[in-house]
Parts: structure tokens; C-alpha cells; sequence
DNA sequence: GTGAAAGCGCTAACAC
DNA sequence: GTGTTAGCGCTTTCAC
């Protein structure tokens, strides 16, 4: 039986069975292929030919062994189910496609473990640049990143603690904005409906955008709000339901304000479906406007950030500090937006 | 200045230099890290001190090179905004982070001749396997995946002509159940509406779902239905707004069907939005149930595919044919479902 | 304009 | 149980 292992042992042409077939040295075809003007015209065509003939294709592995760069970016997210997520993977994708870098995805589940331990594979690659979701990574992570040299971007936070180069927007304002405008609306009883996980990687922008929001309370002579947590969520519907039972358990509340795109989403429709009137006898706000707060009815209020462009920027002040265009780290406030939609008043 | 050009100089201890440290020979340290049961008890814990002293990172470059597997899995899709294909994406993650295989990502924003460069790179890093999106390529990517002689898999959809494996579902049976469906209602005007794009790529999979809403109304003894294309949508608003305007144009319909899960969830808010009566003035109906389908009120009635699953198969057959356990190429049907919500009536 | 030699870091194959 | 040799495919360096 033919197994692919047998089929693998005749991947490809190398440069050496190139030059024999043109009768030229490797080298000369190792010009052609990166320094085509300093081979006279009539080798370069005849190199061209078996290069073709042959199908060769270069094999980067020994290149990355021989030249000390990969061509390799590594890029870690929590989960590429999250739309925010995607659209950082897919602003990322787009800046790097055009320069041939290569990206390497990782998934981290919202687990620092898991992080550290894909990075420690990850760094066997020699990436060229590494970009990662968040400033808060185990010790031995940071030593990692530390003893690679390898130029970094963390996204959606910024901090003067991150390791090398941040591009993202304060999440603490963003809570404060969000939770000013609902004051500011004048809403009586508010009430704050949160993600948590059982990982710390989340926690840490998360209890930034919740100090936020306490602060905001604070700055209005206001107690805290209520709050409820939803532990874990598996699904939108459990976010919505637990949101729900938080404001039918709380018949004074006129308002919730939700950490997440997703649970703010979920509250509206699942409050809607039980038949309380949307922003009448009760607003939602949320935070996150990837692609399902403008769908729901009534629209969810929200902080609107652009996830797509975080992807991009990170890319770019990345292939930046690769060239070394730039002698200090970078931080880089992509901003936010607060969009009013029908769920509030 | 220092730039990272320097600092990738001194990246990393190379085995020999753990050996040197430990006082033993590189294959020692070598066996220490492959086959630790192979060396003594004492030496190890020297290697193991060493290799830890040092901060040893294997090189996987090196490794590739010499032992012709790179451990990497590349996985192309259109585009990772669209949640059906980040779910797929997720899929594959779960399933290679388990075994350490190493995720490369290529986004063809479904033009197949940017699939094809993309490939001609990736094919650069000898991957282990290939994940690609349907089987609709350019003949030199054919060309280029039978040399290479690397195990793949083409996802979301199923047929004969696949170059390896496949892992999908029947699009034309997808098409063809929809449309029963909605004749079955006792819908009198059907309209249909579908995302076209200039690439090729993406034609394929959806023609075959036109083919069965075609199929279906002939053998329900109907005439086609009127068709409404968008072309290059940017936009959900942009998909809903034409959808709109072409029910508004033909007000004989009483329902329409949308290629995509974006296109329906774009007409209901639009028609919703202008005042239309879903379902009672116009049903819609979609096909796919990624995450916003049920989001929208009213929700869309739609054909259910699980993208994560396609990607989770997907990776596991890959892994089972790299391991040479199957002789015969596998086609796997992840079917689909019909969801019946509020839309449709 | 072209080629020869050396070596990147690793491991398969073979000693001992 | 451990070491030596050789070579994966490429490019840097230096020679011509």
C-alpha cells in the first residue's frame, strides 16, 4: 500500500537537481530565483526553463535555517468564534498577504496556559513578528517573548506594561463612556450584567472596562450598580436567559448595561421574546459592535470598535518595527465610538 | 541604534551548544528531547538542567529539513469574516492544537488565482496537509496539490472531482430542500436572491444551490422563479436594502429565498425596518444558521450547515490520511437541516 | 557573471 | 547508553 509518507519522500525538485537539469551551479540558480539582474540573460532563461520543467518549489525550511528569518508571523487570539476576533484575524491577514509573510494562528481559548504553551511551539518557527490579543501572560510567557528578540504587537489594550508595542484603545473609557451616557440618559436603577471565565486572561481587560464603569457611577454620586455575572456562557441564549432573569428578579431596574456585544445582543432578544417593551420598561447597552448589535430589534446601544482595523494597525506597526523604522515601542489608541441605537432612550 | 536585526542574531541556543554546556554529544541532547527513555538517568536531568539553562528552543526549521515533516497544517478559506468559515476555522484549531500540529492560514477573499499564489508559498513550508475551501481551483493549484503529493481535504462541499478527500454537504440538495420547503408552504410568488461575486471561486458551491431551487420548481411543475442578484456585496445593509427594493419592485411576491444566511438576515431587517409584514406581507427564507439567523426578529427560516463541525471532521480525516489509515479517499457528508422560525409561515 | 566551499541546526544510520 | 559522520536544501562568502 502506498502511503502519503512514500509519496512525501518525492515532494520536490531541489536547487541542486534544477542546476543539474540546466547545467549551471546551484548558486546560479539561487540568483535567478532572488537576484535575477546579476544572471546574464541567456542562463536566466535556461534556468527558468527547468525550473519549471521541474516544478520546482522552494523550500523554506531550509531558507528560514540558512537566512534567520521565517517569514513567519504568529498571531494568537482567545477564539476566532467571536467576531471581534475574526475581524482582527482578517485585518491582519489582509496588510500581511500583500508583503508574503506567512501567518500562523493560534487559538487560546481565553487560556494562559494554552498560550504559553502554543507560543513555546510557535517560537520553534522563528517568527519574524508575533502578535498577541491582551497584556496579561504568565511569567514564564514574558521571559519567553523576552529571550526571543522577536519584535511584538499586543492588541486590544494599551498599556506602558505590555512587552514591546500595543494597538488598541482603553478599555477602562470605554466603560466609563458607555456607562456616562446611561447616567446621563437619566435611568434610576441600572444594572450591570458581565461575562466572567474561569481563565484570567479574559479578566484582565474585562475588570478594566468594569472599573470603568464603576468609576462613571462614582463620578455621578451614584452607588454601584447591581450586578450580575454570567459565568462561563456557552451560548447566546444563556447569556440572553441569564440576563433576563436578572431583570425580572429586579423589577426596579429601568436599564441594564452589558460587558459584551454578545450578552447585550442576547438580552435584547430574549427580553423582547418575553414580551418586556425595549427601552420603555427597560434599555440595554452593551460594548462590542462587530456585526449583530445593528440586527437585533430594537438596535443595541454600544461602544463600537473596529476590530478589523486593530488587526490591520497591529500588522502594520508590526512589519514597521520589523524594519526597524522605529527605535521606541509604539502605542497605538484605535479609539472607540459610542453608537445609540433603539435599545435606549 | 539596535535594531531587532541584532537581536535576532543571538535568538536562541542551538543543540550543540546545549551538549557543549551539558558535556555531552548534540545527539544525546537530541535523544534527551525525541526519545528520553533512550538515555541514562543522570545524563538526562544534566541535559534537562542544561537545555533549561539555556532556553533552549528547538528549531524547527532545522527539524523540517532534515526530517521531511514540518508539522504544519495549511488551511485556506475565502475569508474569516464570514462566521461560517471562522467556525470552520475554530473547528480545525480544536482538533490540531490536540495532536500539535501547527495551523497556517490563507485567506483567497474567494479569488482563486490569490489561492493559488498563496498556495505556491505555503507549498514552500512542506506542509504536512492541506485544508482548502470547496473544489473549485485553477488548474495550475491542481497541478501544484498532485505534485506535492500532500494529503487534503476540501471543505463544504461533496463531489467525485475533489483532488483528495472531502468533507462537506450536498449543496444542491441544500438548494433543492429550501425551495421544496417554501413550495410546500404554498407560496404563489417566489422570488430568489442571490450574492453573486466576479470570482469564480465562490460560483461554484453556489450554483449548485441554484440548481436545486431550480430542480425543485420543476418538479413541483413551476416555473422559475424571478431572480434578483447582488453583486459584490459590501455590506448586510447593502444585501438587505436590494433585497427590499426588488420585493417593493414586484409586489406579486409573497416570499423570497436568499442564497446566504447574510442576505436573509439583510432582508428581514430592511423589509422589517420599511414596514413590510414578515411573515404575513413577505416570508424570507435563507440558507445557513451561523449566528445571526435566529438574531433577527422575525428569525429566518433557514438550511442549517455546522461550519465548526466541517472544520473539526475536516482536520480529523486529514490527520487519519496522514497517517496513511485509510487507503481510498474519504468523502464525508456533514449534512444539513431545515430550521423553520418566524419568517416563513 | 559564475562557481566552490562551508555551514545554518538538526537527526538517521551506524559505530562502539 | 553514547558518540561520530553525514547530509537535508539553501545562501553567504569568497574566488575566479
Amino acid at each position: 500500500m502506498a502511503t502519503y509518507q512514500d509519496k512525501l519522500s518525492n515532494v520536490g525538485a531541489s536547487l541542486t537537481s534544477v542546476a543539474e537539469h540546466a547545467g549551471v551551479s546551484a548558486m546560479t540558480v539561487s540568483r535567478v530565483l532572488n537576484q535575477p539582474k546579476k544572471v546574464s540573460e541567456v542562463t536566466r532563461q535556461k534556468v527558468e526553463a527547468s525550473l519549471h520543467a521541474l516544478g520546482y518549489v522552494p523550500n523554506l525550511a531550509a531558507n528560514t535555517l540558512r537566512r534567520k528569518r521565517s517569514g513567519v508571523i504568529v498571531a494568537m487570539v482567545p477564539t476566532v468564534e467571536n467576531s471581534i476576533f475574526s475581524d482582527t484575524i482578517q485585518g491582519i491577514s489582509n496588510v500581511l498577504e500583500a508583503t508574503g509573510y506567512q501567518l500562523m494562528l493560534g487559538c487560546t481559548s481565553y487560556d494562559q496556559e494554552k498560550e504559553e504553551k502554543l507560543m513555546r511551539a510557535f517560537l520553534g518557527r522563528r517568527p519574524d513578528g508575533i502578535i498577541l490579543t491582551g497584556i496579561s501572560h504568565t511569567d514564564t510567557m514574558r521571559v519567553l517573548l523576552e529571550n526571543s528578540g522577536v519584535p511584538i504587537v499586543e492588541m486590544w489594550d494599551l498599556s506602558d506594561q505590555c512587552s514591546d508595542n500595543c494597538v488598541g484603545f482603553d478599555n477602562y473609557k470605554a466603560g466609563y463612556e458607555i456607562a456616562r451616557y446611561m447616567l446621563e440618559c437619566g435611568y434610576k436603577n441600572i444594572g450591570y450584567v458581565a461575562t466572567t471565565l474561569e481563565h484570567e486572561a479574559h479578566e484582565w481587560r474585562a475588570a478594566k472596562r468594569s472599573s470603568g464603569i464603576y468609576a462613571a457611577f462614582r463620578d455621578a454620586n451614584r452607588l454601584e450598580p447591581l450586578r450580575q455575572n454570567v459565568n462561563n456562557p456557552l451560548s447566546i441564549e444563556e447569556c440572553g436567559a441569564t440576563a433576563a432573569e436578572f431583570v425580572a428578579a429586579n423589577p426596579e431596574l429601568d436599564a441594564i448595561i452589558c460587558s459584551s456585544e454578545i450578552l447585550g445582543v442576547g438580552a435584547i432578544k430574549e427580553l423582547h421574546g418575553r414580551g418586556w417593551q425595549i427601552p420603555e420598561k427597560i434599555s440595554v447597552a452593551g460594548i462590542g459592535d462587530a456585526n449583530i448589535a445593528s440586527l437585533v430589534h430594537p438596535g443595541l446601544t454600544t461602544i463600537k470598535i473596529l476590530g478589523r482595523k486593530i488587526g490591520e494597525r497591529s500588522a502594520e506597526i508590526l512589519l514597521e518595527r520589523m524594519q526597524g523604522f522605529h527605535d521606541l515601542a509604539i502605542q497605538e489608541d484605535i479609539g472607540f465610538q459610542l453608537v445609540v441605537r433603539g435599545s435606549t432612550k
